[in-house]
DNA sequence: CAAAGATGGTACCGACCGGTACCGTTTGAC
DNA sequence: GTCAAACGGTACCGGTCGGTACCATCTTTG
């Protein structure tokens, strides 16, 4: 019992962040929600905005791990990962709670770029934008870093798009822009492209 | 005097709807601001809700007008008027009062669909695709009814990874983006690319 | 100039917000 | 079996929420 009223305090809070908002979810709600006592509550966490920043945390966590195991699990060559990422996407849309990306969420709701829980959610955008670098990388593309940044703001916008149209189709949509992108011929007068020719030579193509 | 408190609270509550979200900003904060009277905002509106429903209407009206202005004022070829879409968002992201898209906005804090403000944010999202649309036509693209909601996807990813970033980079990189989608050549595979030459058959080219 | 209507200001309402203090009970470790 | 720690429940705090009622003032219209 003694290490439970955290937990269940994390996975309540979360729920009805989720689903309602932050603002929305006052603590007497996540209280009774979860059975756990006023002054409980204020043991374990200095305060609403402590709460938060640990249901986000967690979630982060989560979220990526989720992620990384769903990519996986397709079982593709390195080269078609990237691309999974949509597919996995559209897994996540397809659930009826779906309400979007929590951290975009939180993002708007706490419009302090300076407060914990908003740097958390910026955070969060980082590490998978990360993730996504790697994968391309893994994948034969030179244009990585550029690339990364183009299909997290294809991942963003597909969840946007979900959330907006209620359905998982913003998934295929992002995926076929996202082939359309990898399909691009690098243009031989971006000046970024003759970096990567002169690394090419240096490298001898080894990876 | 006597049309002015209306305008006054439209104007007011919708910079600080935006600025600090809807949740955020109480009617007394709305009424100080603007030096209006309790008594009269409620003469003017039923509550609330109903404020924030007329100021995303308003919204709604101008945001489109500028874009459509900002698209013409480049005097580009038809051809070109589609990406310039993005050059116009660019110009928004640059704004040190930017703060995403207040429909985006909007449907995440009020997150129920049924709500009424959730459904005018709807509804604006469903007219600027329909605009991006008439755009891609008037560009001679057979593919328009695909294109039209891919555009829009960047769109709002642009929006939402501006928003995140902080900076107006997300805009060029959504261009990048909608170049490569644009540059991408037809499936001939595809279902719907049997359809469109049927139908460039029939109209012989003209639009 | 006078009547009518819109106005800003204030007091007030019940409800809920996040947070504190104290209660008696339950639990797990020793 | 004992005891300390963690627990659930409740009462209470000041503050704010959205909304109503009433007031004196000001502007406009006729």
């Amino acid at each position: 019992m003694a290490v439970r009223a955290r937990e269940r305090l994390l996975t309540t809070a979360e729920e009805l962040f989720y689903a309602e908002g932050i603002r929305a979810v006052g603590v007497e709600r996540i209280l009774s929600e979860s059975g756990v006592g006023r002054a409980s509550f204020y043991r374990h966490f200095t305060g609403k905005d402590d709460l938060v920043v640990e249901v986000l945390s967690g979630r982060d966590e989560r979220w990526r791990e989720w992620l990384r195991t769903a990519v996986d699990g397709y079982d593709l060559p390195p080269a078609d990962r990237p691309l999974a990422v949509f597919d996995a996407l559209s897994e996540r849309f397809a659930r009826d709670d779906f309400r979007g990306c929590a951290f975009i969420n939180t993002m708007v709701e706490a419009a302090d770029r300076d407060s914990a829980a908003h740097q958390v959610a910026a955070e969060h955008k980082s590490s998978v934008t990360e993730y996504l670098d790697t994968l391309l990388a893994d994948a034969g593309r030179d244009d990585h870093a550029e690339l990364a940044p183009e299909l997290m703001l294809l991942v963003d916008g597909a969840i946007v798009t979900a959330l907006r149209e209620g359905t998982p189709e913003a998934a295929v949509r992002a995926k076929r822009i996202a082939a359309a992108l990898l399909a691009r011929q690098p243009d031989p007068a971006d000046p970024r492209e003759a970096v990567r020719r002169r690394l090419r030579v240096v490298t001898g193509g080894i990876r």
